[in-house]
Parts: C-alpha cells; sequence; structure tokens
DNA sequence: GAAGGTTACTTGATGGACTCAAGTAGCCGT
DNA sequence: ACGGCTACTTGAGTCCATCAAGTAACCTTC
C-alpha cells in the first residue's frame, strides 16, 4: 500500500515538474521570465494595486516593485496613483503587454500537450478529484488566494 | 465546453501553485533554497555526476558547481573524483545532508495535507490519469528524464 | 488642526539561482 | 604526440527574492 502511496506522489512530483518547465520554457520562448509572465496574468483582468500583487504573489512589497519596474520600461504594464488613496499604485496591463502575456499563453503547450492526452469524460473525472484535493481541508484553518484569474503560475 | 476546459486548467494552476508553495516551505523551514534541497533529493538513491546533475535538473553545469559548492560548504555533499575518468567529479550526499533531506521531506506537508483529501479509490483513480497525462504523447518525440526517485521538485 | 500611529510603496544592500563565455584538465582517436 | 572532444570551473552579469530603512499619505484623536 505504501507502494501505490509512493507511485502517486513521484506521478504528482513529475507532474509539477513538467508543468512548471513547460511554463518556463513558454516564458522565456517570449523573452520573459516566469515571473513576469506571471504578474502580467495577474492583470489581464484588470488592475491591481500593488500590495496586492506582492500577496497573490506571495512575495515581498519591494520585489514587485522591481518586477513592475522590469516590465514598465519595456512598456508592457503602467504604473498610476490611486486618485482615492494616493499612496496606492495601481498597475494595469498595457496592449503590448497583453500582446506579450498572449504569446506565453499560446507557446505554453502544457494544457493541450498533456490534458489533451485525457478524454472529455477523464477531463471531468480529473476536475473533480482536483477540486477535493484543492478544498480547504481539515488540518488547514483558513486558505483562499485564487490566485491567477486565467492559468498562470511563478517561478 | 470551453467553460469546462478552462475550470480544469485554472484548478491544475491552483494545484501546481499549492504544491511548489508548499515545497518551497518546506525547504526554507530546513534552511534551505528549493534548488538545494531538490539537488539533495536527487542524491538520495546514489552519487551522481555534476554533469548528470545538470540535466536532471535542467540547468547549466556552472549552476551546478555552485549549487554544489554551497551545500558542501555546509557539509551536506560531497565531491569526489572518479576514479574511472578524472574529469569527472561524483556528488554525494553525507549522513548530515540525508537528515536535512528528511527534514525537507516531513515538513512537506501536500501530500499528506491535500492528496489526503481523497479515499484510497480517489488516489487509485488518480495515479491512473496522471500517468495518462504524463505518458509520451502525440506530438512529442522523445520525453524521458524521470527526475527525482523519491519525489522532489525544483524552484 | 496638528501629533502619532499605521499603511503603501520605494530604495539600498545582500544573497541565491541562473546563464553565457572563456578557461583548464583529462580523455580519446589517429 | 597532436587535435578534438568532454567535464568541470571561473568570472561576469541578470533576475528573483528578502530584509531594513526611508518617505509620503492616510487616519485617528485630542
Amino acid at each position: 500500500m505504501a507502494d501505490d502511496a509512493s507511485t502517486l506522489q513521484q506521478q504528482v512530483w513529475d507532474f509539477v515538474y513538467a508543468y512548471d518547465a513547460a511554463y518556463d520554457r513558454a516564458a522565456q520562448a517570449v523573452g520573459l521570465s516566469a515571473a513576469q509572465a506571471c504578474l502580467l496574468g495577474e492583470l489581464t483582468q484588470g488592475t491591481r494595486a500593488m500590495g496586492d500583487l506582492a500577496v497573490e504573489l506571495l512575495c515581498d512589497p519591494s520585489n514587485v516593485t522591481q518586477l513592475v519596474a522590469r516590465l514598465e520600461a519595456r512598456g508592457l504594464v503602467t504604473r498610476l496613483p490611486d486618485p482615492a488613496d494616493r499612496r496606492v499604485k495601481r498597475v494595469s496591463i498595457t496592449p503590448a503587454g497583453r500582446r506579450e502575456h498572449r504569446a506565453v499563453r499560446r507557446a505554453f503547450g502544457f494544457p493541450d500537450d498533456r490534458l489533451g492526452h485525457l478524454t472529455g469524460e477523464e477531463q471531468r473525472q480529473l476536475s473533480v478529484l482536483l477540486a477535493k484535493v484543492l478544498a480547504p481541508g481539515p488540518g488547514a484553518a483558513a486558505e483562499s488566494a485564487s490566485t491567477a484569474p486565467d492559468g498562470e503560475r511563478p517561478a
């Protein structure tokens, strides 16, 4: 029985490894780092305050500052003060940034290449299982942070 | 239909995100980076040549040099010349390294915390689905690199 | 309405991860 | 032994990431 469990763990590891590697390749093919692509992904649904990005990306605010600075220097995002609270800077994606991000999504073959191995029915099964795995489980107190709205991942 | 698919993609993203974050936390709880923990994991089944590590970790050989140097400085691995080919350096894990690695495994709660949400039968289902996803599929020519033998992952 | 505390972001310093280019040492075929 | 290849290292540079300290703006409270 420990054998079944360890096989599953190995499979999950390989799965995550393949996913990460594919995303990395996709980003780099477009000339972005994984972190940059991930940040762009966060912005596709609308603007975000710097601080919110730090929370969503699970990193230090000062890290977001430099990440955004590099993207801004390349014209992929803009940073403008929030009219309601002048401490806050709201980051939004530019048309060029949207193009780059779409290019990453296009280069990211994992969903089609890998999930495409499954039939529609199998995909539905997988979805059910993942929902259960991801459900806030017993043992963990509070878990939320739905991360990216369209399917990104970090480094 | 595009809705089912996009839900699945989002779930896979969240799953990978949670896995990565958990591994990162586990490594850092022990005072290692994810890359260092991953490298230790590669060594648990036996020694490896530097070059082989570079292939398995999908990175430049010079990166392995510094990674191993840092681990060696902390006494977690040793590096000794291959008697058969004096160009080759074989890296092996020390008892201290093994202890650290076990600590990472212990701190890595994902398998128990998350996969534990599934019944034995569901785990078996997931295993079958993952096997199909990971199978060398149509479209990819050659894929091997079974990565870590006991369940590691990179940054 | 000014003082004090908190919040949001930036700056500076530091360290790890990673890559590329160039270098050295050892292998191997001719 | 010579030339070419392989394995690893070194050095330079970039990005990611964190911490500590700073600045500006908000928000209370007196």
